[in-house]
DNA sequence: CTGTATCCATGGAGATACTG
DNA sequence: CAGTATCTCCATGGATACAG
């Protein structure tokens, strides 16, 4: 999913409301295909990268590693370094990131309530 | 961004994990560029197709009736036509759809909270 | 006004091999 | 263990022309 930049809105839109700014916002942060299940993973408490990855089956390395770099860039969550070897990565929310939390638990019951299966 | 089927996932998480599975229903159901802002768009009220693309200023006509229909297929909104010239359609939520707003209000609220500017 | 049909560019994601 | 570096593939979305 591309991302939306500001100029994706007419002049209306701009002047009256700003509510899409902040949903754009929101969505750009969240684009991606694992993001949700990442950060939904996380709220249980911080995870280490092979156990991320163990969870997500099918996810590549690359691709884990872009969307956790990411979202580190984006300040959802943080990176945790063990100076240990073999060596250990830590994962967790910061206090931006758990306030996503609400949205992606309101998703789950959305998805439980009329989301029997998957196509 | 591309769909989840339910192969994505290891065998520990298909039997402790099933939120999973709501999430990722949820975000398929909302994956495309301009899905959130056009459920946003329709909350207040139905609306034909010419204001929808006026708001979403920068869609192209192939990729608005890709996204309308696709929502129309999820159940999300209704399409009515009204048998005039010129043709008149308008969308509007369905209760299935109504049911994803607190989400995107949540979205809205985050989003006015730390996205002073897009990129 | 509300679309459909076609083609094309882009980027996300997977596969694979390699590394400190 | 936790990555990095390439390469490839393909779905999504945009542009454009045309139509009922």
């Amino acid at each position: 999913m591309s991302r939306i930049n500001k100029d994706g809105f007419n002049e209306e839109c701009k002047k009256d409301h700003r509510e899409i700014y902040g949903i754009a916002y929101t969505q750009n942060l969240l684009s991606g295909r694992w993001k949700y299940l990442i950060l939904w993973f996380l709220k249980f408490k911080p995870h280490r990268y092979n156990e991320i990855k163990t969870l997500l089956w099918g996810i590549s390395q690359g691709s884990l590693t872009k969307q956790l770099r990411e979202l580190e860039a984006d300040g959802l969550i943080n990176r945790k370094v063990y100076p240990e070897v073999p060596p250990r990565v830590e994962y967790s929310l910061t206090s931006k990131g758990e306030q996503l939390i609400p949205i992606i638990d309101l998703m789950e019951e959305f998805g439980k309530k009329f989301g029997d299966k998957l196509d």
